[in-house]
This record gives C-alpha cells, sequence and structure tokens, in this order.
DNA sequence: GGGCAAGATTTGCATAATGCAACCGTGGTT
DNA sequence: AACCACGGTTGCATTATGCAAATCTTGCCC
C-alpha cells in the first residue's frame, strides 16, 4: 500500500518527507533555544513553563491535561521547578481543594530569553529563504493545519517554544 | 502582531506560527500511531528503533550519538529492547570490542506497522487539502529546510516515523 | 446536621530515561 | 612489552511517568 502510482501516492510521500524534515529542523532550533539560554532545566520542565506562560496560571489537573501527562507527575514537576524558583503554587480562595500553578517573575524571564533567542534562530533561517517562496509557505501550512482539524489556534509568542506534544 | 504588511518581522511571525502548528499536529499523529499500534513500548525505545530501522545496524556509539544520548543510555535501552525480542546484540567478528545492533524480524514488524498507519493518517490529511495548495507546500518547505541547512536528507520511510531529536 | 459521592491533589511504589564517572577488554603504537 | 585510545558496560544519582491508594474539600440528599 506505500507503491500506488495514482497521482496521489507519490506527491504524498514528497509532502510527507518535506513535512517532517521541516519539523525536525525546527524541533532542534527549539532543543537548541533551551540548551544555550536555559542551563539547568529538562525538557519536560520548560515545557510546563511554556504552557503557564501561554495560558497563565492554571489549576493542576488542567496543567497535566494540557500537557498530555498524568497528574502526578505534574505535582512532582512543580515541586521542582517551585524549589527552582521559576513557579508558584497560589491556593484559590474561593475552592480550597484546588490550586493554581503560576510562573514567577524569574520563571516568566526564563520563557522569554528562550523564546527571543528561539525566534531569532528561525528568523534567520527564514531570511535565508528565496522571498517569493515564503508567502506559499504560510498558505501551504495553514491549509495543511486546518485540513488536519487543529485544535484552537493560539497566538500567543509562548505557543511556538517548544513543539513537543503541544 | 499577526496582520502582515511590512516586510520583515510580521512575516517571520506568520511562518514560525504556521510552521509551529503544522508541526505540533504532525507529532500528535507521531505520537498517536506510536500508541494506536505499538501498545507496551515507550517513545524513546520506539525512536531507537526506528533509527535502526532507517541505517540499519549500528554499533552502540554510533547509535548512541545519531540519537543524541549518552552511551549508557543507548546500553541500557537496548537492553530492554532486547529483553522484549525486538532488537538483537551481535559481536563483529573483526573486532572484538565493538558489537552491532540491530533489529529482529519482530522489531521490524513493529516499526513498520507503526510507519504504514502514520501514512495512512497523514495521507488522509494531505488529500483534504485543496490539491493548489500542495505543490506550494513541498517547495516552500525544501526552501525552508534548505536555508536551515539541513544535515544528510535520508529519505527512507522510516526516517518520518518518529520526528522528535531525531 | 450527618453522611456520602465526586473532585483535586498528593503520596507510595515501581520502572524507564538520562548523564557522568569509573572500569574492563581490545587493538594499535611506539 | 608498555601505553594509550576506543567501545561498551556498570555504579550512582536524579528526573520523568503512570497507576493506585490516601487525604481533603465541596456539594447534595435525607
Amino acid at each position: 500500500m506505500t507503491e500506488e502510482a495514482p497521482p496521489g501516492g507519490d506527491e504524498v510521500d514528497a509532502i510527507t518527507e518535506s513535512v517532517l524534515t521541516a519539523s525536525r529542523l525546527l524541533v532542534g532550533v527549539s532543543a537548541k533555544s533551551v540548551a544555550a539560554v536555559a542551563g539547568p532545566i529538562t525538557l519536560p520542565q520548560f515545557r510546563l513553563l511554556v504552557a503557564l506562560g501561554s495560558r497563565g496560571p492554571l489549576k493542576l489537573v488542567s496543567l497535566a491535561e494540557l500537557l498530555g501527562v498524568n497528574p502526578s507527575t505534574a505535582t512532582r514537576t512543580v515541586d521542582r521547578l517551585v524549589t527552582a524558583g521559576w513557579a508558584e503554587r497560589n491556593s484559590n480562595p474561593q475552592s480550597r481543594r484546588e490550586i493554581t500553578v503560576g510562573l514567577t517573575p524569574q520563571g516568566r524571564e526564563l520563557v522569554d530569553r528562550v523564546t527571543d533567542y528561539r525566534r531569532r534562530e528561525i528568523a534567520s533561517i527564514v531570511q535565508r529563504m528565496p522571498a517569493e517562496r515564503r508567502e506559499g509557505l504560510v498558505a501551504a501550512l495553514q491549509a495543511f493545519s486546518e485540513a488536519g482539524a487543529e485544535p484552537p489556534p493560539r497566538t500567543s509568542p509562548y505557543d511556538a517554544a517548544l513543539t513537543q506534544w503541544d
């Protein structure tokens, strides 16, 4: 089933290949940005910070759900981030059974630095592209994403900071 | 800031956004494929299998390097895969200090099943795209990847199976 | 008001992933 | 033979994860 010649197959293969190659490039850029700017933090931890940065303070369950991990994992990752001074737990006066997790100023600054770095990297790549290809890129990718039944297109700058499983 | 007009910055933002959105979609597809087809295997383990599938048997250090992990991590992940019957260690008659790691038939079959599933998912997305956008996608993405100074463009089908850090 | 079901978080337990450093063979050099 | 670089493994410590059980809060019914 991976063979047939009719109009469809080869083109699909070509697209798959090109999208994945580009995706790989991008993920590499993200990883590099984290490593370059944010010394002693792990990727899962940073991903959590990014989520908080883009959505604002969240209760633990929502956070876990957003990241696609078990609440217990979220709890413990938050523990570490709190210890490191990047996140904080705040009790919710409304219902004392839930807590909200948010960024500390240091946490936000960390996320910002990484995001800026990453944006510059990407910009430098885009600027090396032939200009006439750029519009095509945006249009085609949007069509692709729409066809893939995208979730809500959040347009926060943080959103872009780490692709992994978001 | 997502509006357009001036030549430089906004366009870069738009591209960044669209590429990342698409990338996110794709990574989701990959994860879903692994989960759907390959029950009890972790992502790092599967990633290792994919590497073996695309490059053939490798010595341990090369494998670790390819995956970007420490040799000790590779050793132990291979241990688990061997136990599970998906990979095998073979001693190299040439030099007894190196070993090569390869897929077992079961391992290859697992990778194939996931890859096929994933390809079908992507194909179904691409087929929902307006046809006239498709060529633009390939051309633009290739330009993007080239501008990003891609590593060797391996064109194996396995290559596409998991994007994460590859 | 007491009791109970449902919801939110945390803890206990077990396993995987990771990196670093130390260690053991192997192969080549001098 | 003496050394040294290379490949792989093991010991140690920390993080990441999921599942299940325990804890605390809320809301609701009788």
